[in-house]
RNA sequence: GGAGAGGUCGCAUAGUGGCCUAGUGCGAUGGUUUUGAAAACCAUUAAGAGCGCAAGUUCUUCGGGAGUUCGAAUCUCCCCCUCUCCGCCA
């Protein structure tokens, strides 16, 4: 959400940067709708203001002559008020100055690469054929109950996951990030009010209509809105969390893609960090999660790449965002396995998070970025595959699984 | 799931239709006093919004929403949350 002040000072600026987001935006009935709102306000207002001396003072026939005008302006001054807003959480973050622009994935940039694709004297498997013979991956019984996209992951596949989760704990832990486990049921009212059901976005989503809930997408949804309407402490930022959870997508719209593996599933679990900083701060945070990330995908030794998203792959919160790409042999391609986004404090004003700097009082700025997710498994098990099928596990993951090779 | 009790300013509490412009205590902040501190005393003690150059002024908010009323913290309805007991359960 963009402050409202800023949109009548800058309202060019407002629709150049959505539209290089590829978002129109009618500015000009925004600006009209604030403008008959604050008309409208202060009628209400001092209308209001005769209710409460009429009150005061006892006098009844005044008070009933005034409420009948004040019902009908007030009706029309919540319409009103209703339909601003309803335009206001439509309108997208502007991205930064430094982010460029694009129209779509296609011209996103490629800022560096860290190690050299991974070379084989053999023909590569890809990771679903690797883990079915190794008896780690299983989708086939896991459609047999649930569908298409779940898996089962077994044996060393389940223990991978666990020691990617500890070796992204351990790590953050250092780093001060405080531990969490956050619920992943969500209220669908407090899901609107993140913003995430919007432009289509409840159709990748879980509802469970009977309870009123929403299955998260990401644990950042319920980390972000832990702070909903606080006031929190300068002292105690920036404030980090590392939390754990599964997240779960309908994937709708997807049909055909990424169909084979564990690469695009309804369900599958993530570490996830989310910062909350001063205002400003949020760029020298954003680098910082960065890189936690590229520490955490080259400890592994997997070759990636660090990719800025341009104007047009944004998506509507963000300000910026880096994907960390692994590179897939069998695909002979880089796939996003981690990302950071910056939202400045375009979520914050949605929540209501604020904090307090001496006498100063502002929204705060957040950020959130992936540690680990499912799909680092991915990379491991194609860039550490020998010849005859078997896996040789990272070295620093070693110690979690309690062995070095995955055979069979 | 059943029965009951609650949710008021940072915290604790008072407030059962107009004297609430929400009282009191604690805490916090500033000041006076003091060599310094404590104590004492004095003052301040929320957020959001509108109008105004400004001083200021008005409105909204007592868990949330809807209603009754000239007037609601107070009455009615719905919802959320917390606590106690029972039942069930990792």
């Amino acid at each position: 959400m963009l402050d409202l002040k800023f949109i009548r000072e800058n309202p060019d600026l407002v629709v150049k940067k959505a539209k290089e987001k590829g978002i129109e935006v009618n500015i000009e009935h925004i600006l009209v709708l604030d403008n008959k709102l604050r008309g409208l306000d202060t009628m209400v207002q001092s209308l209001r203001e005769e209710r409460n001396r009429a009150a005061k003072e006892k006098n009844i026939e005044k008070g009933k002559e005034v409420k009948v005008k004040l019902e009908k302006h007030e009706n029309d001054l919540n319409a009103i008020k209703e339909e601003l807003n309803k335009y206001l959480l439509q309108l997208p973050n502007p991205a930064k100055d430094d982010v460029k622009f694009g129209k779509n994935d296609t011209e996103n940039e490629v800022l560096r690469r860290v190690g050299e694709p991974t070379k084989f004297n053999f023909a590569p498997k890809d990771h679903l054929s690797l883990g079915e013979k190794l008896d780690i991956i299983d989708v086939v019984r896991a459609s047999k109950i649930s569908g298409a996209r779940f898996y089962f992951l077994k044996n060393e596949g389940a223990l991978l996951e666990f020691a990617l989760r500890q070796l992204a704990f351990d790590l953050l832990l250092k780093e001060g990030f405080i531990p969490l486990i956050p619920p992943v049921l969500i209220k669908t009212e407090v899901m609107k009010g993140l913003g995430y059901m919007e432009n289509g976005g409840d159709e990748d989503m879980y509802i469970l209509d009977k309870d009123d809930l929403v299955l998260v997408g990401t644990s950042e949804q319920s980390i972000v809105a832990i702070h909903k309407d606080e006031v929190l402490n300068a002292k105690d930022l920036p404030k980090r969390y590392v939390g754990f959870s599964t997240c779960f997508r309908r994937e709708a719209g997807s049909y055909g893609k990424d169909t084979r593996g564990i690469l695009r599933a309804h369900q599958f679990d993530k570490v996830e960090m989310v910062s909350y900083t001063k205002q400003g701060e949020d760029d020298k945070e954003h680098e910082y999660l960065l890189s936690l990330e590229e520490k955490l995908l080259q400890s592994l030794g997997i070759p990636y790449q660090v990719v800025k998203m341009c104007t047009g792959d944004l998506g509507y919160p963000a300000a910026r965002k880096y994907d960390l790409e692994a590179w897939i042999p069998s695909e002979n391609k880089y796939r996003e396995v981690t990302s950071t986004s910056t939202t400045t404090d375009f979520q914050s004003r949605r929540l209501n998070i604020k904090y307090q700097d001496g006498n100063e009082k502002n929204y705060v700025n957040i950020l959130n970025g992936t540690a680990f997710s499912t799909r680092p498994i991915i990379a491991i098990l194609e860039n550490y595959q020998q010849e005859d099928g078997s896996i040789i596990i990272p070295e620093v993951l070693q110690k979690y699984i309690g062995k070095e090779v995955i055979k069979r």
